[in-house]
RNA sequence: GGAAGUUUAGCUCAGCUGGGAGAGCAUCUGCCUUACAAGCAGAGGGUCAGCGGUUCGAGCCCGUUAACUUCCACCA
């Protein structure tokens, strides 16, 4: 047999076993009756994007929930798909636009830009597929969809007009989020709000009546021009008798009324409110209760309009520095102070967000929400961890309605209609020609398009092809598990749920697993502005996915955020290493074909059986509980502590020995049934060099895939056996640690004495022991011998050991350490014995913990007398 | 202004329903022991942020304080 490489070489091996899964169809499911369904939806990626570290993070947490389900015989769906994720591609193609051409939108005009994005989307769309691909993505590709899809288009189309019909879309002219930057309205979720060091200004307003006058105070004095009122609080005795009166606005020369409002707190700047109702939220409101004109001054790209006077054409900030001027000129100047204020920004680009008032879409969200609440409340849908319900909760108990239109080209456009003869206005699934009331035939479809996030709002029904009435809708909804960034909860989660529950009558998935965002090594955000991001598909060119994989989730709980950096990898890297070592061992030692287990076990056969056995049920049970974290900690310790350090080692002996063929070939089933399945175990974490150990070993099957998850089975617990075999391995790490303390290298071998009541089993494991204890000979004696100056002795729970080592030992030292060693145990029997000489403790403890500390003080006295029988035959 | 999270070895982080604190990396000491030096065998290193409480028993539960982080919220 060839030899093979020294170190596991990803590369040689990730692309052709991706393409040998895809091409066998292990990806695919189908809807069967004959088996439980498991379904993901993936969180769909812009489809013009490139995979990121979040995307990584994301992607593999989902592909190991599929493959363990998948491997345990769920038809195990993974749905894949793309998002057209409006704004951003938008901006994107808009961009190189301008850097190619030099045009913008507008010069090629709608149908010649959409063209544009559609070439853009065919060029880029299928990048961050493959980018997923290279992850080990076990995704149903068959399935892939796409947001803007005939399909998903259709479902858009029922939604918004059922919600229409139902009265839960409404048009209405109303405050939103403007970015003059995009150039659309956003919605509250798409705000991103940063403390900036601002000012508040302090202006005067005189009173039209000439009696004096009242200061207001700022922090946007570019919208006064939009003024229409000034507000006092109702029983602040400062402004009360204001009430009533109007006051002239400065420059603008224009007369406004005074009034009271509960909403004005007399305690900050003066006490005085300017009301802009068309720029300002809150003024908004103000304005509605007290039935103030509305005056913006604001164009789409934030610059005056010819409401603002001498400003028009100043965009708002130059407005600013102008206003402020004329004002100081003026002399309505008061003061100026330093202040912080939040300031809202487009999450896309980052300009800072013009609350303007528009005509614009919303979705009433009072009576979705209550049934939204509802599915959380009462479990239906449970999020892990349980925390983020809470924020869930919170959001969804104070949510506003929700701005769906936007004044971009790329994306849903709304399925509403205007008859220009007439004005009348129709909601439709189909393209409406002809107008309803007046006949006329001259309508032309609403300009905007929908928010990007409601066509994802739909995704886990749409992709499965509802509004049809599919097999696989039937099947596969409600899906099992959603995996998500915290980030996303009220873009995306939210809006899933609530759309589900109207659409499906049914949540849209039963768990939400929520995990945190990956950052770098100094634990910032991983971003392209800071450039510290780290490329995922560098990481799995240099060590694999695998190891990219395995870094992801080990070391990680659900929700929190994670550190990534490269030594993390090369920790992963290594381990792949090892297992790629063990391997090779266990292959170049092969020569049987067929893996199951020998009908007779050998002592250490059974403790690795037991380890194994307890592997399973652990890492099974972790998993079920979203413990990945937890999990893949115990594969890596069962690997490389008990499997490659321990077992490995313990049955060498047995592999060199070619004389006992059947111990040899014993040890090789052994061996090759607990690598084995251990490589199942840990398939979902490393999919690569699992299938590729698995088929290297004797197996049944076509790819370790699509085997079956191993169960714990009472016929592998062997307690008894196991225990033994731990108390042999504690007497050869102690003769190590005693050999190490004294600088005798391995090469030098020892006689070793064993003074033990466990003959039997030390006996049993004596060819091993001696191999890791580094025994020339093993002696079993009755007592103590007599000749112990000349020996350096180890006292242990399970024997008390002898070594001559002739002139390395030092009789008093051996004496003063035995001394020292006494004095641990004796504090161990205190501890033990505090516990058990309590009263509360004996009364109140359970008897299994009262039993354990029984045991415990047994042992621990156990150990104190051969360490006084050692010392006494020191003399 | 609310809410949540974090605080455990030098660094990065685990720690399930409360029963004598763990890993990786780093450090120190030996080893090329025929799977692996990306390795092996040892070793050192922690009043689990502070204080108080519940309990026979607290890293874990309750209260409180502090620091850091994040989310939400209309203070002009």
């Amino acid at each position: 047999m060839k030899e093979l490489p020294k170190t596991y070489d990803p590369s040689a091996s990730e692309e052709k076993l991706y393409k040998f899964w895809n091409d066998s169809g292990f990806f695919n499911a189908e809807v069967d009756e004959n088996k439980k369904p498991f379904t993901i939806v993936i969180p769909p990626p812009n489809v013009t994007g490139q995979l990121h570290m979040g995307h990584a993070f994301d992607e593999t947490l989902q592909d190991i929930l599929i493959r363990f389900k998948r491997m345990q015989g769920y038809s195990a769906l993974w749905m894949p798909g793309t998002d057209h994720a409006g704004i951003a591609t938008q901006i994107k193609v808009e961009e190189n636009l301008r850097k190619e051409e030099g045009l913008t939108r507008y010069d090629l005009g709608r149908e010649k830009f959409l063209e544009r994005v559609w070439d853009w989307k065919h060029q880029y769309g299928s990048r961050i597929i493959e980018q997923l691909k290279k992850l080990g993505s076990s995704c149903d590709w068959r399935r892939e969809r796409f947001t803007m899809d005939e399909g998903c288009s259709k479902a858009v189309k029922e939604v918004f007009v059922n919600l229409y019909e139902k009265g839960l879309i409404y048009k209405g002219h109303r405050i939103i989020n403007w970015c003059p930057n995009c150039a659309t309205a956003l919605s509250d979720a798409e705000v991103e709000y940063e403390n900036q060091a601002g000012k508040l200004w302090h202006i005067r307003y005189p009173l039209t009546d000439g009696s004096g006058e009242l200061v207001v105070a700022t922090t946007r004095p570019e919208t006064f021009m939009g003024d229409t009122g000034v507000a006092v609080n109702p029983n602040d005795e400062r402004y009360k008798h204001l009430i009533g009166k109007t006051c002239i606005l400065p420059i603008m020369n224009r007369e406004i009324p005074i009034f009271g409002d509960e909403y004005v707190d007399m305690e900050f700047g003066t006490g005085c409110v300017k009301v802009t109702p068309c720029h300002d939220p809150n003024d908004f409101e103000m304005g509605q209760r007290h039935n103030l004109e509305q005056i913006l001054v604001f164009n789409e790209d934030a610059t005056v309009n010819e409401n603002g006077g001498k400003y028009k054409g100043l965009d708002r900030y130059a407005c600013r520095e102008a206003v402020i001027k004329d004002l100081e000129e003026g002399g309505y100047l008061v003061k100026i102070e330093e202040h912080e204020h939040n300031v809202g920004t487009c999450y896309r680009c980052g300009t800072t967000v013009e609350p303007m008032t528009s005509a614009q879409w919303f979705v009433k969200m009072a009576p979705l929400a209550k049934p939204a609440m509802d599915v959380v409340n009462d479990g239906r849908v449970k999020f892990v961890p349980e925390r983020f319900s809470k924020t869930y909760l919170r959001w969804m108990e104070n949510v506003h309605d929700w701005c769906i239109s936007r004044q971009l080209w790329w994306g849903h456009r709304i399925p509403a209609y205007y008859c220009d003869d007439c004005g009348e206005m129709v909601v439709a699934r189909e393209d409406v020609t002809v107008c309803p009331k007046c006949g006329g035939k001259h309508m032309h479809q609403e300009e905007d398009v929908l928010d990007t996030w409601f066509s994802s709002a739909l995704w886990p029904f749409s992709t499965l092809g509802w509004p049809d009435k599919t097999k696989e809708l039937d099947y596969f909804y409600p899906t099992s598990v959603l995996v998500t960034g915290y980030d996303i909860i009220f873009f995306w989660v939210a809006r899933m749920i609530f759309s589900g529950m109207e659409q499906m009558k049914e949540e849209p998935f039963k768990t939400v697993y929520i995990h945190g965002l990956v950052r770098d090594a100094q634990g910032r955000k991983m971003s392209k502005s800071l450039g510290n991001g780290i490329d995922p598909l560098e990481i799995i060119d240099k060590y694999g996915a695998d190891a990219l994989r395995f870094t992801l989730v080990t070391g990680n709980s659900p929700g929190n955020d994670m550190r990534f950096s490269t030594e993390k990898v090369e920790a992963s890297r290594n381990f792949a290493n090892k297992i790629w070592n063990a391997s090779r061992f266990v292959q170049m030692n092969l020569t049987i074909d067929k893996a199951e287990l020998p009908e007779t076990l050998a002592l250490e056969d059974k403790w690795i059986l037991s380890k194994f056995n307890d592997l399973v049920k652990a890492v099974t049970e972790n998993i079920d509980k979203y413990e990945l974290g937890l999990a893949v900690q115990k594969l890596y310790d069962f690997i490389w502590d008990n499997f490659c350090d321990w077992y490995i080692e313990i049955v060498k002996p047995r592999l060199q020995n070619k004389d006992d063929v059947q111990a040899n070939e014993n040890a090789q089933k052994v061996l090759c049934y607990v690598l084995s399945n251990t490589m199942k175990l840990l398939h979902p974490f490393m999919p690569f060099i699992t299938e590729t150990i698995w088929q290297a070993l004797p197996h049944d099957g076509e790819s370790i895939m699509v085997s079956k998850w191993p169960e714990y089975q009472d016929s592998l617990n062997f307690a008894v056996e196991a225990e033994q075999v731990e108390t042999i391995m504690d007497t050869i790490r102690s003769i190590r640690a005693r050999r190490a303390e004294m600088n005798v290298p391995p090469s030098k071998k020892a006689q070793v004495i064993l003074f033990t009541e466990n003959r039997q089993a030390y006996e049993a494991g004596s060819t091993f022991f001696a191999k890791l204890a580094y025994a020339s000979e093993i002696q079993f004696v009755d007592a103590a011998p007599s000749n112990v100056e000349a020996m350096v002795s180890v006292v242990t729970k399970g024997a008390q050991v002898y070594m001559p080592m002739g002139e390395l030992v030092d009789f008093e030292k051996e004496k003063a350490r035995l001394e020292k060693e006494k004095a641990k145990v004796q504090k161990d029997i205190d501890f033990v014995m505090k516990k058990l000489n309590n009263e509360g403790f004996v009364a109140k403890a359970p008897a299994a913990v009262i039993a354990q500390e029984r045991e415990k003080a047994d042992k621990y006295q156990e150990l104190m007398d051969k360490l006084n029988a050692s010392l006494a035959a020191l003399g």
